[in-house]
DNA sequence: CGGGCGGTTGACTTTGGTCAAGGTACGTGG
DNA sequence: CCACGTACCTTGACCAAAGTCAACCGCCCG
């Protein structure tokens, strides 16, 4: 129980770039290693590495290619004209980034790299006629298109959320959710960015996101180190993130964890 | 300046349903109308009546179609599991219903008519043949996914002011956006639902709605009646939504709304 | 070894949610 | 045509929650 799944000092490849995913893997999503397609199908697509922290598109810019995350990870940002930004999603391999600028014909969003990445950038003007000639492509497109706009959803559900402890809450199932959905660990996960672009995200002040993970945490729900957090109690953590407003379920067994008024030890969980 | 744009009293036509677009303008947005198209090529896809407050698509329902709206307003809910609903989007005509569900197979959001509404049902089952056959109809879809995207970019915008007067600001931006992009005054907005559910948008009680709006009118931004919105001052209202937090701009002539301590009425208002 | 960034914690202040009451518009039935 | 009832909207008072300011700690990197 006290033990800690995390090493005593984070690796610093976690911090840096990933290792590159191979490129077959790409070519099968973008559907170009299909029968009858050379291999080297991906060579007209360039591929751009974009450095941590650098943009790979800007907000505003005219709209001139879709990118597919190779390796590392986005953040995609709205920035207010008074230099706020709002962390809209984030964005992992064989991912998309930029879909939003089709119609509109600019950017709407900035992509930022969180750690050193790649992308494969596929020009506008070739995205018809790619379309066109591969089905394969087309389909996983307007699948990942879809998919986004799943994941809007899930932002506005994580905003929703009236509490603070009960949007950390969300922001963590979230996030573990998605660790699902690429097959790694859904109770173990890494933060790929600092509490500044959480905050941004789920529209809090940062400090209260290192609040609510204490009291969560507190709470027995969660251990959290830094950027690794351990789901210790996912049942709950769901219940807890069920309720919108209000001081969570009146049922006993699951009382407010934002109850947390002087001491940020829980009253309730002494007891446990 | 006292006088007011809205007939003393509202037209009940506009609580109730719209009048129906023409068949030809839906026909020709999704592609079927043209050439060696016969005109009748919408038969297939039924059309749906959905009558004010019924649900066109429920949420957890297995995706069966997607649906383009001919006529009305609908809102588009994520319920959560107490039953908060938290409004994910307006749709109205001419735009699609339903394209998150494409990836996921079931449906994550449900779709509710403001008023009585009609919609066209494309199966998802025809929609690749659909999209292969037609290229219009494809690229259309495309465009309208983009653009549901960069909508959900406006959602996590408004959502993100902290001030509610701002957020309430940057609500009525964004309808008078989408009206001009409709083609309809960008000064002269009707708002198709109760502040219910625009409290549900922007994360807000419904009071607070209220409150705003008539903070913004007092500060000579807004007229408000009922659901007419009269913009007086497009520029200020801009220059007062751009701020996401702290006092507005410190500039001298771009006071805080938001200093309604003990007055609604403003202080700085007065002056002017 | 030292500087800086990221994270945590505390004290204070303000915002906006909640509860409650009153007002207005619209539809319905007499 | 008018009276009534029901939503919807507005306003007020109170108070808990979260933002802000500020200080501190610890880790990583130079």
């Amino acid at each position: 129980m006290s033990e800690v799944f995390w090493t005593a000092s984070t690796p610093a490849v976690w911090r840096r770039g990933l290792p590159a995913v191979g490129d077959s893997a790409l070519a099968r999503w973008m559907g170009i290693d299909a029968p009858g397609s050379p291999s080297g199908a991906l060579e007209p697509y360039a591929l751009r590495r974009v450095p941590e922290g650098a943009t790979l598109v800007a907000e505003g810019a005219p709209a001139r290619a879709i990118y597919i995350v190779q390796a590392g990870h986005f953040k995609v940002v709205r920035t207010a004209e008074d230099g706020y930004e709002q962390v809209l999603d984030f964005i992992g391999r064989m991912d998309a980034i930029g879909l939003e600028a089709i119609a509109a014909g600019v950017h709407g969003n900035s992509a930022v790299a969180l750690q050193d990445s790649t992308a494969y950038a596929v020009p506008l003007p070739e995205l018809e006629s790619l379309r066109r000639r591969n089905p394969v492509f087309a389909a996983r497109l307007q699948t990942t298109m879809s998919r986004q706009l799943a994941r809007a959803g899930d932002l506005a559900w994580m905003l929703a959320a009236v509490g603070a402890d009960r949007r950390t809450a969300r922001f963590v199932i979230v996030m573990s959710r998605r660790m699902a959905e690429e097959g790694q660990s859904r109770l173990r996960l890494r933060l790929h960015m600092p509490r500044r672009d959480i905050a941004a995200a789920i529209g809090l002040a940062h400090e209260s996101i290192s609040r609510s993970l204490t009291a969560l945490a507190a709470g027995g729900l969660l251990r959290v180190h830094n950027r690794d957090i351990e789901i210790l109690d996912l049942e709950r953590l769901q219940a807890f993130a069920r309720n919108t407003r209000g001081p969570a379920e009146k049922p006993e067994h699951l009382p407010c964890i934002g109850d947390r008024r002087r001491t940020p030890t829980l009253p309730w969980a002494a007891s446990a």
